[in-house]
RNA sequence: GACUCCGUAGCUCAGCAGGAUAGAGCAUCGGUUUCCUAAACCGGAGGUCGCAGGUUCGAAUCCUGCCGGGGUCGCCA
């Protein structure tokens, strides 16, 4: 695989040389894509760089570099605006090589990492006995994101559901249970087996308990003390409890793996916190014999505080007063089998921003006992999802909305704008429906992606499944027009040709297919899915402006008709890459 | 109390490894369809970037303080 060069690239070598020339650094050559796109196509600001350091006059460099500038071919003016600003516009033959670059490539131009690395994503934050509502989508369509991002840009990803299935709240689940059914063999302790092959609660059953259980055990200490006792117990390996506990799983997951096909999520491993028991016990007495985990008021504690620390930095609790394995066990566990089977190089945690503190704690704790390094752990966190008054959205009879039913709003939302439109009539009824569906799923993606990770953002169902402006159905609009203009090309015969630009809107289009570049970088160095979002929404704007003002089927120079179906081709296949990143599928109509 | 994130147009948000006239979308006002999907396009109006200092030739962006809001702070996860 060739890595492109793109028009950046480009320009910052030949300010680079020019910067060179005159016994500087060559980095100050480096160029970027213009704040005033009515001056320029790219600047650079080196000239005033190097006028601070060397103490002399920016625009007597500017005017140096742009003299040495306006003999490249990639140039079509340049010159010095301001206190030393260096304006490029870039030449009618740079933007055409370059658009046929990135029409001939499969990757739309984009580059890959040049070492691949072997990276681990966690999805941490599902529950089991917890249907998934909107506060579990960030995590799911933000991890989503970026196992493909990776991949894309070559590493190996290995992504874990990470199920939160090990902690007192099976304890709890276990004992709310017991109320309600306590004749169940699960509860006998004396039992033999085999147990019961059908599981005696239901998704709903457990969407019920789960919140009863959790109140009881905030408030009743006796209570707290059985839940305790029995997720020991279930740890420990109770069979009755353990053959409970995997009927919770198995009818959790059922319901997991619907709203992930749903959404089209996938992931590699649907392991849980209970995958990290095999091995604590030996991580336990390790560090234990190491002297790394400590005996504190009864529990087996790790201290992770530094002298350096401005605040207070609790240690973690490996294992609890009561023999039980928490949160931060488990993690440490979940870290030395990745370590032994995958030996990844970069872990990333999409886990709630509240929970930095806790990962904060666990790769502290990670590096002390050597298992990965700190510097290999990344929590990536994001932000609350919060109503309108600022506090974590309800519904407006004041529950939670479930995701199948911000789903199935959002269906219905889409099938009534396609009828409203009189589009589809001539689809079936499936297919309408699968059209709907990945309308409103595009609405759902693009809206929360398109905020900024780690912020809490306010959400608002109106806007999240409206289908005007800067949302995923804008996107999805675009691309299916240029699958409806192929088809249409292809019946007529016309075939894409050589890319020659001339008008403004072809201009603007060629510099934002170019920008893919940058857009990808950004989000993969930052881990920030909206940067991509942007670049996918500029470049359905770039494409609308092109498309209305440059007539392409019935464009009577033949050459001209060529140049621009390529274009539009070309689109096509960034378009639906970037879409395709963002975990969006994109259909043939709507 | 300590630490942390946030405060930008009427609303929802970008921009913050300093740079030229602070950008989008929604809402609002006006225009565009005998022609490739109007879920579109073009244009107008709308902001002392929370407040006050400081660093700098230059600050929404960096530093300090203050005000306002969210979050976290050992046996829940």
């Amino acid at each position: 695989m060739t890595n492109q060069t793109d028009l950046a690239d480009q320009l910052s070598e030949a300010a680079g040389a020019a910067f060179a020339a005159l016994g500087l650094e060559s980095s100050l050559g480096a160029m970027r894509r213009s704040d005033r796109p009515d001056l320029a196509d790219f600047q650079c600001n080196g000239a005033m760089a190097a006028a601070k350091k060397l103490g002399r006059n920016p625009r007597e460099i500017a005017t140096a570099i742009v003299d040495a500038l306006k003999a490249s071919p990639l140039v079509a003016s340049t010159d010095v605006a301001g206190p030393g600003f260096i304006n490029v516009k870039v030449s009618a033959a740079a933007l055409s090589a370059r658009a046929a670059k990135i029409a001939a490539d499969p990757r739309s131009g984009a580059r890959s990492m040049e070492t691949p690395r072997r990276v681990v994503i966690d999805f941490g934050g599902w529950n089991v006995a917890k249907e998934m509502h909107i506060g579990h989508l960030r995590s799911t369509v933000i991890g989503d994101s970026l196992q493909r991002l990776f991949r894309f840009m070559g590493d190996t990803v290995t992504s874990d559901v990470h199920l939160g299935d090990w902690g007192l709240q099976m304890g709890q689940l276990i004992n709310e249970v017991k109320l309600e059914q306590p004749d169940l063999p699960y509860f006998d302790a004396v039992f033999t087996g085999p147990y019961p092959e059908t599981s005696p609660v239901t998704m709903d059953d457990l969407g019920r308990l789960y919140p009863q259980a959790s109140a009881k055990s905030k408030t009743d200490e006796t209570r707290r003390d059985e839940d305790r006792k029995a997720t020991q117990e279930l740890q420990a390996g109770r069979p009755g409890y353990r053959a409970l506990w995997h009927h919770f799983c198995n009818v959790t997951r059922v319901g997991l793996e619907r709203e992930c096909a749903s959404l089209g999520v996938n992931f590699d491993l649907w392991k849980g916190e209970s995958d990290a028991e095999p091995y604590v016990p030996e991580l336990v007495e390790d560090l234990k014999a190491r002297g790394i985990a400590e005996l504190d008021a009864g529990a087996w504690i790790i201290r992770v505080a530094r002298e350096t620390d401005k605040k207070e930095m609790p240690p973690i609790i490996l294992v609890n007063r009561d023999g039980a394995i928490g949160y931060h066990g488990s993690d440490l566990g979940t870290i030395v089998d990745r370590k032994r089977t995958i030996a990844p190089e970069l872990s990333m945690y999409v886990v709630d921003q509240r929970q930095a503190l806790h990962f904060e704690q666990v790769f502290r704790a990670s590096d002390r006992a050597g298992l990965l390094p700190e510097k290999a752990l990344e929590h990536l966190g994001f932000g609350t999802v919060n109503g309108p008054d600022g506090k974590p959205f309800k519904t407006r009879e004041g529950g939670i909305l479930k995701l199948y039913e911000l789903i199935s709003q959002a269906d219905a939302t889409a099938l009534a704008r396609m009828r409203e439109a009189e589009l589809g009539a001539d689809v079936s009824d499936d297919e309408r429906r699968d059209i709907a569906h990945k309308v409103a799923v595009a609405a759902i993606k693009f809206s929360d992606l398109s905020n900024v990770r780690t912020t809490n953002y306010i959400f608002d169902l109106d806007r999240f499944i409206s289908f005007e402006g800067k949302t995923g159905p804008y996107l999805l609009y675009a691309a299916v027009r240029i699958k409806s203009l192929a088809r249409r090309a292809e019946g007529e015969g016309v075939k894409p040709g050589p890319i020659a630009i001339e008008l403004d809107a072809e201009r603007g289009l060629v510099l934002q297919l170019d920008a893919l570049n940058d857009a990808l970088r950004g989000s993969y160095d930052k881990r920030m899915p909206h940067i991509l979002c942007d670049h996918a929404y500029s470049l359905a704007q770039a494409f609308s402006s092109f498309y209305t003002a440059a007539p392409i089927l019935v464009e009577s120079d033949p050459a001209k008709k060529a140049s621009r179906l390529a274009l539009a081709m070309a689109t096509l296949t960034q378009l639906e890459l970037a879409l395709h990143l963002i975990g969006i599928d994109t259909p043939e109509r709507m």
